[in-house]
DNA sequence: CGTTCTTTTGACCGGCGTCAATATAGGTGG
DNA sequence: CCACCTATATTGACGCCGGTCAAAAGAACG
């Protein structure tokens, strides 16, 4: 968060202190249940989770993949219970922050407050992108998506990510991300890999084709980096 | 907003000032094309509208069917230029509302800023029924679902809606709405028609079996009104 | 009262799901 | 360290949902 604003001293302070707790979550451990009631948000601050629905013949709709840095159960601030479930996918640690906390820092820090309300826009545009992927793009467009999505925001918590990476979801998590079935999905790899666009050993994905590879998956660059220069700085 | 909070009358006094700049927009002009600069957000005052990206093929994701109340283009928060297009389908009006107010709004009426997100945070739990709907649900459903949630929200500006109301969309519009070609909606309605869920008549939908309309569309009932009790009245 | 948009229906096809069989890997207890 | 066991990956055969193409009938609108 201090990465999209200059802080004041008294703003980095409030988000120290608000930092301190935190909770560590064990891998294929649930932090929230679809429906669980619940009055708080979260950070995550290490690992990586992930938010999912389930519908009621059973199939799974894995609605993001959660990386440092993103906030969790945001719908808390307007209902008291989840409307997703959230799951570590590897050891984790969040940091857990009470809605009522958001009326001070509101009040006493209204850019800090307002940040995380962009960052909120942020998965806003990143959750329109993909209703747009499912509405309207292949199946190898989908997969070429998530592959490309994973890459890029592993490459922002490690920029020494290049153009291999480890890609720690199975088929069956790339098919509920995307609307598609396990088999499909390993058939879209297969196609991807036949067409020389990456290469796979193990769990490791290596982007060989870049510029194709963007293209198959109908990537739309909407040159939009956050931009929060819009709020002054405190008067004091 | 006044509706899911009570307002002390410094609040409200606030509120009314904020919206009384208004704008009005003919139908089928576009408030905000897709990369389009901006700096505000609106909140819709009367009339319909809609909201929606292209892809480079030129095929388009309708995002959201936009109702009184709802707000728009809240990205500018955190971008300075729009995910989305909006346009306006009936004759509306918006209130325009600069992103630097939000700042003293937080300040002064922190109450009313946070209802502002956790009205973002209802759109956002849409987003993901929409998504779940988008990747897990067949075309029957989705267009079921279509027609409840219209239904619904009509219903919510004007009680005396019961189960007939005219769908002022063209079955295009729902086909770019659910993913799905305009003849594949037609032959869904007519399903729909032939097996006594609906009933039609000029753009007029009748819901006849809402039941099993509802088991039809998958729908998911999250049992999840909005709840602000959680935000004590201000001190003085 | 033509012109264009929208709806409707039919014929056909292809992308993706389903089912099933096998291979491979990871993890666990002995 | 090995044997076993379950989760995951892979591939083929086949079928169906929904897309495509085309034509005609309404409906809306200037």
């Amino acid at each position: 968060m201090g990465g999209l604003l200059d802080l004041t001293p008294e703003e980095r302070a409030t988000l120290d202190r608000l930092g301190e707790r935190e909770r560590s979550i064990r891998r294929g451990a649930v932090l929230l249940r679809e429906n669980d009631r619940t009055s708080e948000l979260f950070v995550l601050l290490s690992g990586n989770m992930m938010s999912y629905v389930l519908l009621d013949d059973g199939s799974r709709q894995i609605l993001r993949f959660l990386f440092p840095g993103d906030l969790l159960a945001t719908a808390a601030i307007g209902y008291s219970s989840s409307p997703e479930t959230l799951v570590a996918q590897t050891e984790s640690v969040v940091c857990p922050i009470d809605r009522v906390e958001l009326l001070t820092m509101a009040q006493q820090h209204p850019r800090l407050l307002l940040t995380l309300v962009a960052i909120e826009q942020a998965e806003r545009t990143a959750l329109i992108d993909r209703l747009a992927g499912l509405g309207r793009t292949s199946a190898r467009a989908r997969v070429a998506a998530v592959l490309l999505d994973i890459r890029d925001r592993m490459r922002r918590g490690d920029p020494a990510i290049a153009n291999s990476f480890v890609l720690s979801l199975t088929q069956e998590e790339i098919g509920d991300a995307t609307g598609l079935t396990a088999v499909h999905v390993n058939r879209m790899l297969r196609t991807l890999e036949d067409d020389a666009l990456i290469a796979r050993s193990g769990g490791r994905v290596t982007v060989l084709n870049e510029p194709s590879l963007r293209r198959a998956a109908n990537y739309v660059d909407r040159q939009a980096t956050m931009d929060l220069s819009w709020m002054p700085a405190p008067a004091a």
